[in-house]
DNA sequence: CGTATCTAAGAACTGTTACT
DNA sequence: AGTAACAGTTCTTAGATACG
């Protein structure tokens, strides 16, 4: 691959016109914000972007590769794939991809009829408003059927694809209800009584997630 | 068969240049 | 400053190949 500055580029000495060189082609920023739950197989990530073709996939998957931000790394059998994942230096990405989100939010209104919406949108949106917490906790949350594991506590929340071994609290229901809870400001316990939520699990541990996420509990 | 990648043709977009 | 024509680049589409 060309490096950035024979490719079509900025050619500026300036390190936001040097990001953009890297960050700024169509389609890159998003392959960021789909890996940052846990590392995806090619297939995975065509199908959860549609409009990307499988050339141009490949093609942004090696430059993001030739730029250290994307690692391939191989599953042994049964499930022999290639899947993608940030490296550590990708993943100083996910405040810049939080940033947009935040930054997006303000023109995001309701969901058109050709907008598309998926799970893990919701989950990097949740992630993203972590405010902290002192307690400990870790959730499992089903959104439209998809499994997701929450653990707060720490300085940042861990918020990965696939079901915790066990957690003290699970949260399941469709996608609209969790946005709702998370986009729109309802409360978790609104929507848990009028069963668009089901929890399965303490309320006083839902009522610590949604507060480590500066959610209504 | 599913996954990952490649090729070729044409469409769409972007940049450059010349002109008013 | 704005516009039009042209050229070059990028992207999409459709189909195919390689590999395990």
């Amino acid at each position: 691959m060309r490096p950035v500055t024979e490719r079509r580029g900025y050619h500026q000495f300036c390190g936001v016109s040097r990001a953009l060189d890297i960050v700024g082609e169509r389609w890159t920023l998003l392959l960021v914000r789909d890996l940052l739950l846990g590392g995806r197989r090619f297939s995975d990530l065509l199908a959860a972007l549609p409009g990307l073709t499988p050339n141009l996939l490949s093609r942004r998957l090696k430059e993001m590769q030739a730029h250290g931000l994307v690692a391939q790394r191989r599953l042994p059998p049964p499930h022999a794939a290639t899947l993608y994942e940030l490296t550590p230096l990708g993943r100083e990405l996910e405040p810049v991809v939080f940033a947009l989100g935040r930054f997006g939010a303000r023109w995001l209104g309701a969901p058109t009829a050709d907008d598309r919406t998926d799970p893990r949108w919701a989950m990097v949106s949740l992630k993203r408003r972590y405010v902290g917490s002192d307690r400990p906790r870790c959730a499992e949350l089903r959104v439209d059927g998809l499994s997701f594991t929450v653990r707060t506590g720490g300085p940042a929340a861990e918020l990965v694809d696939g079901a915790p071994t066990a957690a003290e609290l699970v949260l399941a229901g469709p996608l609209r209800s969790f946005a709702a809870w998370i986009v729109q400001g309802a409360s978790a316990r609104a929507l848990v009584s009028e069963g668009a939520l089901v929890r399965e699990g303490p309320a006083q541990a839902l009522t610590d997630l949604a507060r480590a996420f500066g959610l209504r509990p």
